[in-house]
DNA sequence: CGATTAACCTGGAAGC
DNA sequence: TGCTTCCAGGTTAATC
């Protein structure tokens, strides 16, 4: 499911449950999601309180007393739901499930029970996620997370950044979802980007040589991954809020799972298209993406 | 080196 | 009502 905006949101649902909570027990319901569970890793967390909540790229960081930290990635498919809160207006309302990929208690494989009554669970039907523990100070030299570029969200990520690409002849959609220049786009973002932008995914990345390309590009991730944070990250199957509320940026999308419809850019007469690179779908407009 | 492809898994939608 | 095929917000190992 998850690109950089719908991760970030699955952050800010449980930061204000897991900040500071104590861990009573853990509960696995099998030894492996994509990867085996770390050793110990129940004994490893029980008792510890939690005291910060972070993120890199698609990867949540759960900073746990004593020195440690949990990596979870929630693959294709995962979620994270908070349940046994009763806060008004962060219980799970009913409806909601139903409405993204009907949840299955079989897809449950943890359960964080937290001191005070909380329990969260982490739901994954694909298995794609993962989850690890290990020394925080270890952490930037995690083969998961060290070959990881700039963050889009940061004052870091600039045009300049994009010119790491100038002597690439890859196309851009394969450029820009390489995960080591900029880091957290996924299949819709990149899609989105170079629509604003204006760019054919077919051009070779080099073409952010050019000064005026690569700004129209930065400011076009900055504005894109921005504005979907903002409405929660985009749900078309599993992504949900730990609340149980869906997303809502897959309604502003200008071309993502819009084949064969017009352009949204005003002027323009073209059709969206949808071809196939590398092995995943982009969908793009050939009249106005040159 | 760079660039596609296959694989990991389940389930929903579309086609026949 | 089946039964089959294709497709999916990711990542990586293997293979050109």
């Amino acid at each position: 499911m998850p690109e950089l905006p719908e991760v970030e949101t699955v952050r800010r649902g449980l930061q204000p449950v897991l900040e500071g909570a104590v861990v009573l027990a853990v509960t696995l319901a099998r030894p492996a999601l994509r990867y085996p569970f770390p050793e110990r890793f129940v004994e490893r967390l029980a008792g510890r309180r939690i005291l910060g909540l972070g993120r890199r790229s698609k990867y949540l960081l759960w900073e746990i007393e004593g020195g440690e930290t949990l990596l979870a990635h929630l693959g294709m498919s995962g979620s994270f739901r908070i349940e046994g809160l009763g806060a008004p207006g962060s219980q799970t309302s009913p409806g909601a499930f139903a409405l993204a990929r009907s949840r299955d208690v079989r897809h449950d494989h943890v359960r964080f029970e937290l001191k005070g009554g909380a329990t969260v669970v982490y739901n994954d039907p694909r298995r794609f996620g993962f989850m690890d523990l290990l020394p925080t100070t270890d952490l930037e030299r995690h083969p998961r997370l060290a070959g990881l570029g700039i963050e889009p969200t940061s004052n870091a990520f600039a045009a300049a950044t994009l010119a790491a690409f100038a002597d690439r002849r890859t196309p851009l959609k394969a450029a820009l979802l390489d995960q080591a220049v900029v880091t957290g786009l996924g299949n819709i973002y990149v899609c989105e980007a170079l629509w604003r932008a204006g760019l054919d995914p077919r051009r070779p990345a080099s073409v952010l040589a050019d000064q005026n390309e690569a700004e129209k590009l930065a400011s076009a991730i900055r504005a894109v991954i921005a504005e979907a944070i903002e409405a929660g990250g985009s749900t078309l199957r599993d992504h949900m809020r730990t609340d149980g509320t869906l997303g809502y940026f897959q309604h502003r999308f200008a071309v993502y799972n819009r084949e064969g419809e017009p352009c949204q850019r005003p002027g323009c007469d073209g059709t969206v298209l949808r071809i196939r690179q590398s092995g995943r779908s982009t969908f793009f407009c050939p009249s106005c993406q040159r």
